[in-house]
RNA sequence: GGCCUCGUCGCCAAGUGGUAAGGCAGAGCUCUGCAAAAGCUCCAUCACCAGUUCGAAUCUGGUCGAGGCCUCCA
């Protein structure tokens, strides 16, 4: 089976089939850098963050752009506010940018462009689409002719006709039509500015896409993916400038992931509902982040609560525990060189849920499945003798760990991720750790005693207290209940 | 007002014509001094109504409900 994506020009699922056999040109928008990110650009990012490495693990070279937007309307008047030039503030926020994805675990796009870096090509757009007398310059501001572009409004599915019925379009002074967009500012005080053959001025929002997706992918790519919200007007404003100016089709497969929503309503700046990839981290683990968002499927919205991410904190823990078990019951025991064929069954299923356009949550389910598996075979009688046994373990222990990669999970050492699990979660509560281990020294006493009243008083005192034991053949250990 | 999505077990969530994945929670059993973990077993007919079909959660029409876009937004 072969890869199938939903294209949101078409409305439906297409076979995959980039441009040139083999390779894949990636265009996502990234973020307007004047805030911190909140989940909903976590969710984004880390969409296309998979897309991406499995469109590689597929076996696609594949080549990912995601620009910074660093010249902006919003940027402007941050930097105003705070009375540092926009440059500056803009710098800052790239840098929280990438803190943040790199504790998500986020693979490094092949290009990270950003918009001022791009402003000649950005006027070059603008000429050729005044050329060709889809564009007009007034008063120093550029704009689209939008009514001279036939194709326009096809990716959202609109019409002319029912946007202007809309009352919340106003009027621009300077434009000929209520529709046009602005492809060049001008200058006005206290704003960043560059030269341009219609005066000093910056590029509008939307311009800069096309310039960075042309310049590093060509005219035509493959995939341009973002959040659903781009699709009006964003992303259809670009297939205007990039297909007007180069005469080409531009991207050849729209993507669109689902919102992040809090309470069922979409998370965004303007309501106020939004939380910063930051706070959440100080309370859940990035991986567990990644997980949560990676067992929806990427179109569908999800909802942000603490429940939502605490059940997934007990899941990812499941596939830790699984991999720690696998990989103490396999130890010391040498290899046979005897075959395993569930890697390859489990993968198969992985690839096929993968395949048909992205989906996750069902390859998740899998992965789940191959846990089960590993956890059975662990605990058949006798299994360190079984040679069988032994080696399917290891198997699926390599393919769960081979294709979580594909994730971005499970690469952690399952020791440490599930310690540093029990201490971030024991810092919330009112016992130490030495008093736990104090705790467990006498209850061993007790049990050697066959004193289980007393022993069980103490299991249950720490229970109490937010504190499971767990006896076992190597002694006890404990972790949070 | 226009356009577009969505409505699946207590919760999260796959499934878009062939008879309901997975996780969490829950029940029983095995294991355990007792527990926990793990395993095994059990646990939904898909908002509602009408239709198309041999057959529908999946298609069509309608009703109700939720959300999104039309303004900055991942």
């Amino acid at each position: 089976m072969s890869l199938r994506v939903y294209n949101t020009m078409s409305g439906k699922k297409e076979e995959f089939q980039p441009l040139t056999p083999g390779k894949v040109g990636m265009y996502v928008c990234g973020v307007t850098v004047y805030d911190y990110c909140h989940i909903g650009h976590a969710r984004a990012n880390i969409v296309f963050d998979i897309i991406y490495r499995y469109l590689k693990f597929s076996g696609f070279d594949t080549t990912y752009v995601r620009n910074y937007t660093d010249v902006d309307d919003k940027i402007i008047n941050r930097a105003n506010e705070r009375g540092i030039p926009s440059k500056e503030l803009a710098e800052d926020f790239i840098r929280a940018f990438d803190e943040d994805m790199a504790a998500l675990g986020l693979a490094k796009p092949t290009h990270e462009p950003r918009a001022t870096e791009y402003i000649d090509k950005i006027i070059e757009i603008c000429r050729i689409l005044i050329d060709k007398g889809l564009a007009y310059a007034s008063a120093g501001d550029v704009y689209y002719r939008v009514d001279k572009f036939d194709r326009y409004l096809q990716l959202s599915k609109r019409n002319m006709e029912e946007m202007q019925a809309g009352a919340r379009i106003t009027t621009g002074e300077q434009k000929e039509n209520p529709m046009d967009f602005a492809l060049w500012k001008a200058a006005k005080p206290n704003e960043p500015l560059w030269e341009s053959p219609w005066g000093a001025g910056r590029p509008g929002w939307h311009i800069e896409c096309s310039a960075m997706s042309s310049s590093l992918l060509g005219d035509s790519f493959d995939i341009h993916g973002g959040g659903r919200d781009l699709i009006f007007p964003h992303h259809e404003n670009e297939i205007a400038q990039s297909e007007g100016a180069s005469g080409k089709p531009f991207a050849k497969y729209w993507l669109h992931n689902g919102f992040v929503n809090v309470n069922q309503e979409k998370m965004s700046k303007s309501l106020g509902n939004f939380f910063t990839i930051r706070d959440i981290l100080q309370t859940y683990d990035p991986e567990v982040v990644r997980f949560f968002i990676l067992t929806a499927h990427y179109r569908s919205p999800i909802d942000f609560s603490d429940q939502n991410l605490a059940d997934s904190q007990t899941g990812l823990s499941r596939f830790y525990e699984a991999l720690q078990l696998a990989e103490d019951a396999v130890d010391g025991i040498t290899e046979t060189g005897i075959k395993s064929s569930l890697g390859a069954e489990l993968e198969t299923r992985f690839r096929e849920a993968m395949d048909d356009d992205f989906n996750s949550a069902l390859a998740i389910a899998h992965l789940f499945e191959g846990v089960r598996n590993m956890n059975r075979l662990c605990a058949t009688k006798k299994f360190r003798k079984k040679a069988d046994l032994v080696a399917q373990v290891r198997d699926l222990r390599a393919t769960v760990l081979r294709l979580g990669e594909v994730l971005g999970l499970y690469n952690s050492n399952p020791a440490q991720w599930l310690e540093k699990l029990k201490f971030t979660g024991l810092a919330k509560l009112e016992i130490s750790a030495e008093e736990i281990e104090a705790q467990i020294e006498a209850r061993k006493q007790a049990r050697t005693d066959k004193d289980f009243a007393r022993s069980d008083e103490i299991r249950d005192a720490l229970i109490e207290r937010g504190i499971e034991l767990l006896d076992s053949q190597q002694g006890t250990t404990w972790k949070l209940k």
